[in-house]
DNA sequence: TATGTTCGTTAACAAAAGATAATAAGTGAA
DNA sequence: TTCACTTATTATCTTTTGTTAACGAACATA
């Protein structure tokens, strides 16, 4: 079984043909961070210029509607990166909270840290590209879902492409992430078991 | 007023302080593509690994439902990039048609002559983290839309943060990139107009 | 200018989703 | 085990959306 640093030096041998060895400099800012289940890592509100793998757990980003119900941007688990975008990207606190949906174990880096690490050691850049692209094909694939399928059938492609998910987690989140209540995935549910 | 060119030089030296004489290597590369309106760039099915600035003009992506219906993934305009994110990032045939919504223009640059300049001269790896970077927020904040507002809400939305979109854009891609139906839009932009 | 075509609106109906509330099932903690 | 709390389901009603079709306006092109 590999530790979920190995796994990330294995990654980084690939893409950069640096030794695990030789990783020091990249892995001398990580520090593990342990949460219980539903507790915050980041609240609402807060700047947190982190980057975080998932090591194991589950990890929720949301934020409040204006009705009051809350509305999920994602869920990421095992072998994963979470961020606050906010924070990072758009200079500004973040209008997520981000939370475990099961006890979690992180690996996190503070992103300037790492920044200065790309730059003194750029050997490490192409780590850098493969995430942010990673994550943007991710996400454009994840607005695709909501542009080319009706509710149903986002509930489906999830069932069939996030099986650990569905699992896992409650149906209510599952609904907030499918930008539809928790009654109506209930019915979406029903529908499918008639049939 | 400003060239594109020059607006790229100037976000360059200001991203990686090179200035707009020794932007040659990156700028060597580049050509300029003319569309006309509802001219296909990237066919459905096609590999392309290019990535282009939209000088001015209105680029749309779209792909095909299981009904017949297309599905808008984006729409983008002056300033902005596009890029074929299955050939680039998934390494796979597009599932998605670009095609111009107005007289286009691009400059356009091989994604792999790219890589080559990146490696080559690492001063301009700023440019392209600045750029993933946007891309990743703008994409996590269209995501933002889907599950925090309602269709009614995502319009009114593009009508205030997008307006020019919405002046030159036929109301049916508009639909079609809000996740609802061309008669779906129509209803709501009755309802709109009675309060 | 004339003429097909495309686009936006409206109508009618079916299907699905939102809101609210009641209830059952499951969970966790004392 | 008990008891409170959370979660999922079901029901009822309202609102919205999808589907299909018809119509007129706008558009492009011959």
């Amino acid at each position: 079984m590999m530790s979920a640093i190995e796994k990330l030096q294995e990654l980084l041998f690939e893409l950069t043909g640096v030794s695990a060895e030789d990783s020091l400099p990249l892995f001398a800012g990580v520090s593990m961070v342990d949460l219980g289940n539903t507790q915050t890592y980041i609240p609402m509100g807060s700047v947190s210029r982190k980057v975080a793998y998932i090591q194991s757990g589950i990890i929720r980003a949301y934020t409040v509607k204006a009705n009051g119900d809350d509305a999920t941007l994602f869920i990421r688990n095992e072998g994963q990166f979470i961020a606050s975008h906010d924070s990072i990207i758009f200079n500004q606190p973040s209008r997520f909270t981000y939370h475990a949906l099961a006890p979690t174990t992180l690996l996190e880096i503070d992103y300037d840290v790492l920044e200065e690490i790309f730059k003194s050691h750029p050997v490490y850049e192409p780590l850098r590209n493969f995430f942010l692209m990673k994550m943007l094909g991710e996400t454009l694939t994840h607005i695709e879902t909501f542009v080319t399928r009706s509710p149903e059938e986002r509930y489906r492609t999830l069932v069939t492409t996030q099986s650990d998910l569905v699992n896992r987690v409650p149906d209510k989140y599952l609904a907030s992430m499918l930008g539809i209540t928790p009654v109506s995935l209930s019915r979406i549910r029903k529908r499918m078991h008639q049939k």
